[in-house]
Order: structure tokens, then sequence, then C-alpha cells
RNA sequence: GCCGAGGUGGCGAAAUGGUAUACGCAGGGGACUUAAAAUCCCCCGGGAGAAAUCCCAUGCGGGUUCGAGUCCCGCCCUCGGCACCA
């Protein structure tokens, strides 16, 4: 079935006709007027794409017929809808792309914005194309900077020197997030570490803000969980282990009381450990530090100086692909040195190792072999003591043997003194407030999450907007000479220096110092892709102004976002980021709310005959060619019927005729009822009708399109039923419930049915009344024991007593009962009467 | 290994603890037509039976309940995310 090629429904030309229109009616444009008076005001936003060369992929239409549905659903429903779409541009996929191409990603982006616009516009989406934004137009990316300025002055931008991941095939720093089990997110080559001096925005001062939040918004339950576990509290305790000086090193310390340990170490130098497990500090009967960790060398004893120097250069030269792979043979070396267990006074050796990161607690730990798996692998390797301070509840007493592997479960202590016979959690705490006594311990809450580190040794990003003055530091640019333009470098090519090319263009790196007038450098570095869009949907009620990022009455009015709709991939990047400016711009006294979107929704995926798409395997769905075989109308509803949208779907080529069918229908039916105005209403048609409306006005806002379609299909199929002739009246509210899904067929009829004002332009979403939904007779089931054994068909809401009476006669039923003991009837209003019987056969 | 989602006809999928398989695709039969397309009507989980009707079926094994796709316990498998995070 090809669309155009017969009398009736021609999509195409309808939604040439009404694309034409509501753009020359300002239909879908918010005025500034509108936006200033902001109101019933619905903020409908959905992810911005990256505008690739090769256009809208199905996923985008997918994500964004979703919320479009969502947006003119709200319209329907009363609310003055702000629907923006803008695009993400710049970054590292454009700039490769670039260079792959040898274009100039200048050159190249405008080109790829406008397929991706004519393309955007051509699936009907309700876009105000008035209030767009361009992360790589200056008159945005000002802003951008003027946010980084914003926190550098409150100090949540900082400059140190970090060990990074390093790409060396794209020639650039990664964040964290963006290394997949140490392989660059983007090309897959294993990723170095490097020291390179970075800014670092100080998103970890909010982890525990950022963690509380996500309680009290209403976001996918799944993205909430990544978020959690990206940002990964932990509690524990900081524990101190006495450096042991050369000269007491034969001194014993086991046994001695509180006070006198107390005396003993209360001069010496500590490591601290951070440990979950402050239970099991009998246990530690060793030290790792990372080869990393400052405190090396001072404990490092002269015979082991060469060993431990070799081991730091050997872990240094490692990739983090091969430092993280967990299956890896544990390896390390002793220093010489030695630090006192600070529960049992106990001296223990301590080692370096690679399996202890310098990036999460303090770089140090305590070993806990018989308790831990790591350690117990180490141990087990070095020939290290292993003590068993957790009895399992499982094990009896008399059977603790060699351990085969580390016990990490539950039970009670042993071995560890007064602690004895106290469960574990107990213990955490006891133990922790005695080593807190003797100032050998803190209470600690660790996270995973790391700084946000935002420079880009890059070309094609925002200038970080920084000066840097030999004798000043660090110096802001003055917000009156922002943007700082990205200049047209045709070299734009990275090397493997570590600097931006930026670096290489003397004549705009060298500038005068804001401060006091001398020489200075500017930042040759580009900020991260990720501040771009952590602020984007600040900007697009506010696109208009050209003297504040975000207007503030005009801010107040339309955010935080009502409902946002996007990618679970980007549940720990853009998500995260976004949270945390703005609660930072919150802070700083810029905007009035810490949560930027009020509900999100994770879509699903899309995939293709039971198969994932990609262009190596050739089977993506090329939205243009659909579109144009049969109409973005047929292709949007399709979609939203493929299954639930939070779980995406199979787009199988064939399944397309049901929704294209059925559109063919409802214009057909809409069609032949204009010659139908009768006011006589059919009972059967006027029921269904209210169900219907009821349904789907519960189930819309939930996004449960799927079954909204399916149920407006059942409502035509009862209009149409054995041939019937369709009632203007019947389907007028159809047409409207269709609206969100194919909005030009809808506009088109909607117009023929006598309306001058877009079908979008009111409350024209139908009401529905209980009374007239209700049945006068109920099917209903009855059963013998659980166990259907006929039906019958009975008056709403009838008694148990006359329910039961007219179960009994029905035939099947009577030649059940003659030969069972009825021993209990359970009746369920309008579902089933259930006779629980004992038989009598027996 | 940990966290999350899921497993239902030939296929995509429905089902507040209450008649499992709505809606759609594919398939079969029929109407209209010179023919095709479009449209319309009917059938469509498996098995037994002439029929009435009965048995089996929601990944597997148990349990709770008058009644379980749905709740509980123990497994298996698939897909996403995290992972030497102390």
């Amino acid at each position: 079935m090809s669309s155009n090629d017969n009398n009736g429904y021609k999509p195409i030309a309808i939604e040439g006709k009404w694309q034409t229109r509501w753009e020359e009616e300002g239909t879908n444009s918010l005025s500034a007027d509108l936006l200033e008076r902001g109101e019933n005001p619905y903020y409908n936003l959905m992810m911005f794409p990256y505008p690739s060369a090769e256009g809208l992929h199905v996923g985008n239409i997918y994500a964004f017929t979703g919320a479009d549905v969502h947006g003119r659903f709200q319209q329907l429903a009363g609310h003055t809808v702000f629907e923006p779409i803008g695009f993400d541009a710049f970054g590292i996929h454009s700039e490769n792309f670039a260079l792959k191409q040898g274009v100039h990603p200048m050159d190249l982006i405008p080109s790829n914005v406008a397929n991706f616009t004519r393309q955007l516009k051509r699936m009907g989406g309700m876009f105000d194309w008035d209030h767009t934004v361009d992360t790589t137009d200056p008159t945005y990316y000002r802003w951008t900077q003027w946010i980084f300025i914003q926190l550098f002055k409150a100090g949540l931008a900082v400059r140190k020197e970090a060990p990074v991941n390093w790409c060396p095939s794209c020639m650039t720093v990664l964040s964290n997030e963006q290394v997949i089990g140490g392989r660059c997110e983007r090309c897959d080559t294993p990723v170095e570490q490097r020291n390179i001096a970075q800014w670092f925005f100080r998103i970890t001062q909010y982890s525990q803000r950022l963690l509380d939040g996500l309680k009290n918004i209403d976001w996918s339950e799944t993205t909430k969980k990544a978020q959690e576990n990206w940002i990964g509290r932990s509690e524990g305790a900081i524990l101190h282990f006495p450096i042991l000086p050369e000269e007491q090193r034969g001194n014993s310390f086991d046994g001695m009381s509180k006070d006198e340990l107390f005396s003993a170490t209360k001069d010496l130098k500590n490591i601290e450990v951070f440990t979950t497990r402050p239970d099991t500090v009998f246990g530690a009967t060793y030290i790792v530090l990372s080869p990393e960790h400052p405190i090396v060398k001072d404990i490092t004893s002269s015979q082991q100086a060469k060993t431990i120097k070799a081991y730091q250069e050997q872990t240094a030269k490692l990739d983090l692909v091969a430092r993280q792979k967990t299956e890896k043979a544990k390896t390390g070396v002793f220093t010489g040195g030695y630090a006192l267990n600070p529960a049992n006074g106990t001296a223990i050796p301590i080692w370096i190792s690679d399996y202890v990161l310098m990036g999460y607690g303090t770089g140090a730990i305590m070993a806990v072999p018989g308790h831990d798996q790591r350690d117990f692998d180490f141990a087990k390797t070095m020939d290290l003591p292993i003590r068993q301070v957790v009895r399992s509840p499982k094990t009896s007493e008399n059977n603790i043997t060699d351990l085969l592997e580390a016990y990490v479960g539950d039970g009670v202590l042993i071995n560890s003194q007064a602690f004895d016979g106290l469960p574990v959690q107990e213990a955490k705490k006891k133990i922790c407030e005695w080593l807190k006594d003797i100032g050998l311990a803190s209470v600690h809450i660790g996270y995973r999450l790391h700084d946000w580190c935002i420079s880009r040794q890059r070309y094609w990003g925002p200038p970080i907007p920084i000066i840097h003055c030999d004798e000043c530091g660090p110096v802001p640019v003055p917000e009156k000479d922002l943007p700082i333009v990205l200049p047209r470098v045709e070299d734009f090519k990275p090397d493997d220096s570590g600097v931006s090319p930026l670096a290489r263009m003397e004549e705009w790196y060298i500038t005068v110092c804001p401060e006091c007038g001398t020489t200075a450098r500017r930042e040759t570095d580009v900020s991260d892709t990720f501040l771009d869009s952590s602020w984007y949907f600040l900007r697009y009620p506010s696109s208009d102004s050209e003297t504040a990022p975000f207007d503030s009455d005009i801010t107040s009015k339309w955010l935080p976002v009502d409902c946002y709709i996007g990618g679970n991939e980007h549940a720990v990047l853009h998500l995260l980021y976004s949270r945390f400016i703005t609660m930072a711009l919150h802070d700083i006294g810029h905007i009035h709310f810490q949560e930027p979107f009020v509900r999100f929704r994770a879509h699903g995926l899309i995939i293709r005959e039971g198969a994932k798409m990609s262009k190596s395997k050739g089977n993506v769905i090329i939205p243009d060619q659909v579109i144009e075989k049969y109409g973005a109308d047929t292709f949007r509803t399709y979609l939203m019927f493929l299954g639930p949208f939070d779980e995406g779907g199979d787009y199988q080529d064939e399944g397309i005729q049901g929704p294209h069918g059925f559109l063919h229908r409802v214009w057909e039916t809409a069609t032949e009822a204009l010659q139908n105005d009768s006011v006589e209403k059919n009972a059967v048609v006027e029921r269904k009708l209210h169900q219907t409306i009821q349904q789907v006005t519960e189930q819309l806002p939930r996004l449960r399109y799927n079954t909204s379609i399916a149920a407006l299909m059942e409502y035509l199929n009862v209009v149409r039923s054995k041939g019937r002739v369709p009632q203007k009246s019947e389907v007028e509210p159809l047409i409207v419930m269709i609206a969100p899904f194919a909005p030009h067929l809808a506009e088109d009829l909607w117009e023929s049915f006598g309306h001058s004002e877009s079908i979008f332009s009111g409350m024209n979403w139908p009401q529905y009344e209980p009374d007239k939904a209700r049945e006068d007779n109920v099917e209903i089931a009855i059963q013998i024991n659980g166990k259907l054994r006929g039906t019958i068909t009975v008056e709403t809401d009838i008694d148990k007593n006359s329910a039961e009476k007219i179960a009994r006669a029905e035939k099947n039923i009577a030649r059940y009962l003659d030969t069972a003991m009825v021993k209990r009837v359970v009746y369920v209003p309008n579902r089933l009467v259930n006779f629980v019987v004992e038989s009598n056969n027996a």
C-alpha cells in the first residue's frame, strides 16, 4: 500500500499544507508577550541533538516524537506549551568528523544544522523555531563562558595538575565518564595516564546534595539508580595507622592498654586509610599504599628504595586498561616500613601495589585478607599472614581452618579482644568509637564521584575565559569582553604535545592582563561539550536576551522544566552535570530552583527486526524514505505504537501497515461522517467513546502511547463495525485524540469539520462522563474452584445473591454443582462468581 | 561479581491478584472488481472431540491464595549500566 495512489487520504499533500501554514502563522512559536505572561505554562523539553552529517536517525525521531506527543497533549489540555529544539554542535564528535572529511567544522556545522532543521520540520514537531540555540554560536557560548567565570569566582572552578585519561588516538583528555572499560568511548583506543594542569569543577562538593535531590524528583527509576551508583556513597571510617620509626622496630606494642598505646603513638606520623569495614581492623595484617601516594618516599627503607622506584615507574607507564584489569594477578613491593595496627598494636608491613588507587579514599588501605577478596589474593601471592576476625553464623566455632577465599559475609567477631562475639554491624560502631577516643579514627563518608575535568586540549569548543598572568595568576576575562570568540584556524588538527591547537596561535593568545596590564597569555584549552549542554534549557526561553544568559522574570515563570525526555545513555553525564550547574547557579544567586528537571523520562531503544541497527550491518532505517512513502503522521504513529515508550520496540517493516491503514480509515470515516450529522446517538458507540476518552486521557500523560493508540483503533472499529455509517459527533473527538500522534491529519480534518482555528489553538481535548462510559450489562466469569466453567451476562453492579442464582442456573455450572458440595461462594462485582466446592465423588 | 530492566501466540505486544493472549503485523477464507490496488466481513495458542465440553500453556522449580502472568522463596536465560572504589 503506497500512500498517494488513491484518491482518499493524501498524507504528503496534507502534511506540506499544514507545515507551511504552521510556519506562516507562527502556530508553535511563543511571542515575547506570551513568554513574559507565562500563563499556565508547560515547559516540554527533549534532549537536543548533535547535528551529524548523516542527518536524524530513527532514535532521534523516536525520542522527539514521544516528547512531541506529550507536548501536543498538554497543549490540547489547555497549557501554553513551550517546546524548543536546538543543536549541540561543539565537541570531538564534530571535530573528528571534520578532520576525516577535510572540511572545517565552521563550514560543516551550518550545513548539518540546515539539514537537521529540514528533517525536524518534516516530522511535524511543534518546535518553537524562534527560540532555538546552537552551542557553537558566539551569542550562546558567550554565556557558557560567563558560567565558567561565575563558578570560578565562587571557587568552584580550580586548576590543578592531575593524572588524567589521555586518548592517544583522539589526542585529548577524556573525562572519567568518557572512558569505557579503560578505552576511549569514541574510538575504543586504550586510554593512558598523563599529568596535565586542568580546570576542574568541584562537583564533589555537591555529592551529598546531588544524592539527596534524587529523592524529590520524578525521574525514571533506572536513571536515578544510575546516578546513585555513579555518585557511589559509602559510609565508613578513616583509621590512623601510626608509622613505626626504624628505631622502635624492636619494641612490642602488643597487648598495651588504650592509654599506653595512645601515649606511645601520639608523636608518630600516621597513614590514614579509608575503610567501610572498621570492624575487621583486628584482621588488618598489612598496609597497602597506592604507588603514587606521597608518603611512600618517607617510609621506604634504603634497601627497598630501588625496587620501590622501579615499581612506581612501571605503574606510571601502565595504561589505565592494564591497570584496571581485575583478573590480572596482584603485583606489589614491600617498602621496608612498618605501621602499628591501632587496634592491637601489632607492627604490620607497608606495601605498595597498583590495586590501590590514588583517586579513591585516601589512596591507602588497611589490608584485611581474611575478609576482602583483593587483599586475600594479594596476601596469597606475597605470602602475607591471613587472620580471620569474623565468623559466619553458619560455621561452628571449631571449624575455622585455612580459608580458601575471603569471607565477606555477615557474622560475629572473633580474635578481636574485647569485641569478640559482637555482630558485624554493632562492632563497626563500637570499634570506631573506641579508636576515635584515642584519636586514631574518624567517621568518614566516601564518594566515588570525581571532580569534573572540563579542559579539552582541542580546537572545537568555547575557549576557557581565563588569562594567565605571571603576576596575578589565572584571571577571569572581564564579563564585558565576552565572548572570547574561537578564531578560525585552518590547521586545527590536535597533536601529541598535549596542548590545544590554539596554543600554536601566538597572535591569538598573547594579550594583556585585565588586572595589572602586563603581557599575559590566554588559556588555550577549550571547555568540555558537556558544559555547553549543562545549561541550554535555561537559555531557550530567554534566547532573545542579549544582556543576560537567562531573563529572571521569564525564567521564574517557565523553569524548572516540567517534563524532560531523553536517552538513558546520558543518565550520569549530561543529567548529573546539569543538576550540578543548576545547584551552583542557585547557590550563587542566579536562579530560584535547585533541580532543573521536575520530571524526566528515559525512552527505550528501537531495534529493527529483532536486531540492533548499525551502519555496518546496513540495517538502519532511513527516516526520509519512510516519510516520503507513508507520511510523517504514519511514521510517528507507528513508532509510538511499537511498544511501551520507555522500553522501546522492534521496528518491523511490515508493521507500519497497521497504523497507516488506521489513519486511512480515520480519514475516510471522517469524510463520510461529514455527510451525517444526526442528533440521534448510538448507545454502543457513545459508551465506547466515553470509555476511550477516559482511557486515553489517563494513559497519555503516563506516556502509554502504544495502548492509547490501541484504544483509538478499538473505538474506530466500533464506529465502523459491520460497515455502519459514522456520525459527525462520533468522529470529532477521535480527531482530537489522534492529533498528538498525527497532527497534520488532525488539523486537516478539524478544518474540514468547520473550525477556522488550529486544533492546537485551544482546549479541545474531549471530556468524558463516567455515567456515559458505564455499561448496562457485563459478562462475568463463573468459576468452580478458580477454574473458568462458564460465563453469564448480568446487569452491572448486580448483587451477590442474584448473580449467584443466575450462575447456578447456567447449564454447565449446574452440572458441576450437582455432584459437589458448595463450601463458599466468592463474588467479585462485575468480574466473577467463584464456587469453592468439595467433590462428592470419593 | 554488583545494580537495573525483561522473559506471554508465528511476530511486535495487552492485562488495579479476578474470563490470559486486547490492539496490530503476518497467515487462511470470503465479498466487491474484467483484473489488481484500496476497502469491507469472517477465522487464527496447542491438543482431544461430531458436538457439548475437557486437558495443557505466560522461562524453570516450589509456596501463599477461593483464584497467580501479576505476590513470596530458590534457580535459568537475555539485554543495559557499573566494576581492584577499599
